[in-house]
RNA sequence: GCGCCCAUCGUCUAGCGGUCUAGGACGUCGCCCUUUCACGGCGAAAACAGGGGUUCGAGUCCCCUUGGGCGCGCCA
């Protein structure tokens, strides 16, 4: 009657160790059922022949057979619990408990051939967002994680639109997550759910547990409610609905009252996860109450209708945040009593704000269109984000193709990251370095319409710009950690004369670097071919006959040709600029200010 | 309050009982290179939260404390 058609469940036998927890014993999990790639148990066992013997099976299904597990043993083997198809199981010291798939082997055990269930268990993981803001830094990288997870194991990703709170979803939060999700090369699989959409497939499957006796509609009005979870609190019990309609006859409903429809969740035994990045995670099912699955008014509520679309999309690995840990105890009381099994689940830590507390406005949480706003490539970003909570030994660097080949859920830490800007930018630089000079201008042209500080160029780069930018590009890239520093040290290059001078450059001109101008000047107007050797070949002699520092020089050029005090090497600049841009600046700076007024005299 | 999760340099992390007088990266500081600023090179300071166990041996296993975080809706 639960069983669910395809998949002929077989229980797990669990058996116990008491302290089951793995306490960094995830490595431990990893060892016989990693759930990245490989290991896992769904698929053939590393190096297994897939004859393995069963009573071997019997040891696999067990979570921690190494280390510190020693009271690990043959223990308890299950007995006739297959009433809960997907679940499992007896433990020694525990009544029933519920199974989400993670590591549970049991398929292993499964009649169906190995080979044959290996074929058809591709990954699906999906990203499921609700559009009610922007695509944060976290959301993208639950995003990165299952699409590099799909990706390494060859399956897909799907997208999901959580948007059934009718209230706060909005259409420009959906646009701004696809968007963000395309602008980080995440693309999904197949078309986007939409929550929403599928309404009445939930009230479906709703409507079929109340026929099935594992829900019941509930009376209980939201002042009723509200009284009960203060109460509850007041004594220091956890505030939880008390089921009072559990059981009641329908007969006695008042009147005028829209019921809502909960689940009949279990309140005996425990309900036990093995996330495949918390590990076993075990609660007390009396901790956890009757939840909503239809609203008053019909609808759906969260719990529902992702478990619903989950099971419907054929999602086998569920990696959210672990803000929804709690939540997954829950859901998983809902495909026990829809007799589904659950996917596997991956709990990811949060990335916390500088004060280590959840990223929230208050930290000015951004969307991912900032970060492109701000200068950072996406895969900078990208690298950046995956290595917040992952790790491959020492390596910080990977490549789209190194991500996706390493990426496993069992390298995945369990605490929370803070997000630190000063790396982000330190890596967005190395990738600016690192990238190609034509592919640098194109990534500035393209993202110019975003970046903040191009609105001096609103019609793009015209080819004799495109020209200069790529020529200037070298010295450049090395001065430059986002796009937005890197156009803004373009600037001289579209700066029109005559230039404004800041402060700085005012100041090397003011200090006797006009002299040095009309010095070069001549010189510079003799030269046969304009090159950065030949311009350098003529400063140093300058410098020679004059005995000054080449800095005196140097500088004084670098402010009269960029208008700063800073820029790339200056014999690049004089080349790239041109001989008559080159000496047009210097001239305007020579004679330029005299025109209209008194140049004090620098010496006087 | 209750439940759950977490805990190595300021930050991200390596470490999966002995090779740890704890490694890398960012940041910080110093030196070198140098026409500026960068880049690059070299070097330095900087951490196993505390307490109990287990063990011949613990950053690594267990427990407690402390400190953080998340959750507790007819929101998702």
């Amino acid at each position: 009657m639960f069983r669910l058609a395809s998949e002929p469940a077989r229980p797990c036998t669990k058996t116990t160790s008491g302290r089951g927890r793995r306490s960094k014993g995830r490595s431990s999990l990893a060892a016989s059922f990693s759930p990245s790639g490989k290991g896992r148990s769904r698929r053939s066992p590393p190096g297994g022949s897939g004859g393995t013997p069963h009573s071997t099976l019997r040891k696999v299904c067990r979570s921690a057979p190494n280390q510190g597990g020693r009271s690990w043993n043959g223990g308890m083997v299950s007995s006739g619990m297959s009433h809960f198809p997907f679940v499992v199981s007896v433990l020694e010291d525990a009544p029933t408990s519920v199974y989400a798939r993670g590591r549970k082997p049991d398929r292993s055990e499964s009649p169906i051939p190995a080979g044959q269930r290996f074929m058809a268990d591709a990954v699906v993981t999906r990203f499921a967002p609700s559009p009610t803001g922007f695509l944060h830094i976290g959301g993208a990288r639950t995003a990165l994680f299952n699409w590099l997870y799909a990706r390494h194991a060859g399956g897909k990703m799907l997208l999901r639109i959580e948007d059934t709170d009718r209230e706060r979803s909005t259409d420009a939060a959906i646009a701004a997550i696809l968007d963000g999700l395309s602008w980080l090369g995440l693309e999904w699989d197949g078309e986007v759910i939409y929550q929403f959409t599928r309404a009445d497939r939930h009230r479906e499957v709703a409507e079929s547990l109340l026929a099935a006796g594992h829900a019941y509609r509930c009376y209980a009005t939201p002042a009723e409610l509200d009284a009960m979870r203060e109460a509850a609190r007041a004594e220091g019990r956890p505030p939880r609905y008390d089921g009072r309609w559990r059981d009641r006859s329908p007969s006695e409903a008042p009147a005028g009252v829209k019921p809502v429809i909960r689940l009949k969740a279990p309140r005996e035994g425990e309900t036990v996860l093995d996330d495949k990045v918390q590990g076993q995670v075990r609660w007390p099912n009396k901790d956890l109450d009757d939840l909503v699955l239809l609203r008053s008014d019909g609808t759906p509520t969260y719990m529902l209708a992702v478990v619903v679309d989950d099971h419907d999309m054929g999602v086998t690995d569920i990696i959210r945040g672990d803000d929804h840990l709690t939540n997954a105890a829950r859901q998983l009381h809902i495909y026990q009593a829809l007799g589904w099994e659950a996917p596997a689940m991956a709990h990811i830590p949060l990335i916390h704000g500088p004060d280590g507390a959840k990223l929230s406005k208050r930290h000015g949480a951004l969307g991912v269109d900032a970060y492109r706003a701000m200068g950072y490539m996406p895969q900078a970003l990208r690298n950046y984000l995956v290595r917040l909570g992952w790790s491959h030994g020492d390596r910080e660097f990977f490549s789209t193709q190194e991500m996706i080949e390493h990426f496993d859920l069992a390298r995945v830490g369990r605490s929370p990251a803070r997000f630190d800007f000063a790396k982000l930018e330190s890596m967005n630089g190395h990738y600016i370095r690192a990238s190609r000079d034509p592919d640098l201008v194109a990534a500035l042209e393209a993202t110019l319409p975003y970046l903040a500080g191009a609105e001096r160029l609103p019609r793009g780069f015209d080819p004799p710009l495109r020209d200069k930018l790529l020529a200037a590009m070298p010295g450049l890239k090395e001065r430059a950690k986002t796009l937005v520093e890197l156009l803004d040290g373009a600037a001289f290059l579209f700066a029109t004369r005559p230039l404004e001078l800041d402060a700085r450059a005012q100041g090397l001109l003011d200090a006797g670097g006009r002299a040095h101008l009309e010095g070069l000047l001549p010189r510079f107007a003799a030269l046969s071919a304009w090159t950065a050797t030949g311009t350098e070949a003529t400063v140093r002699d300058y410098v020679g006959e004059t005995k000054v520092k080449l800095g005196e020089v140097a500088q004084p050029l670098r402010a009269a040709l960029t208008g700063r005090a800073t820029s790339p090497g200056i014999f690049d600049v004089l080349e790239v600029l041109g001989r008559d841009e080159s000496l047009a600046r210097m001239q305007d700076q020579v004679s330029g200010p005299t025109a209209s007024g008194e140049r004090p005299s620098p010496s006087a």
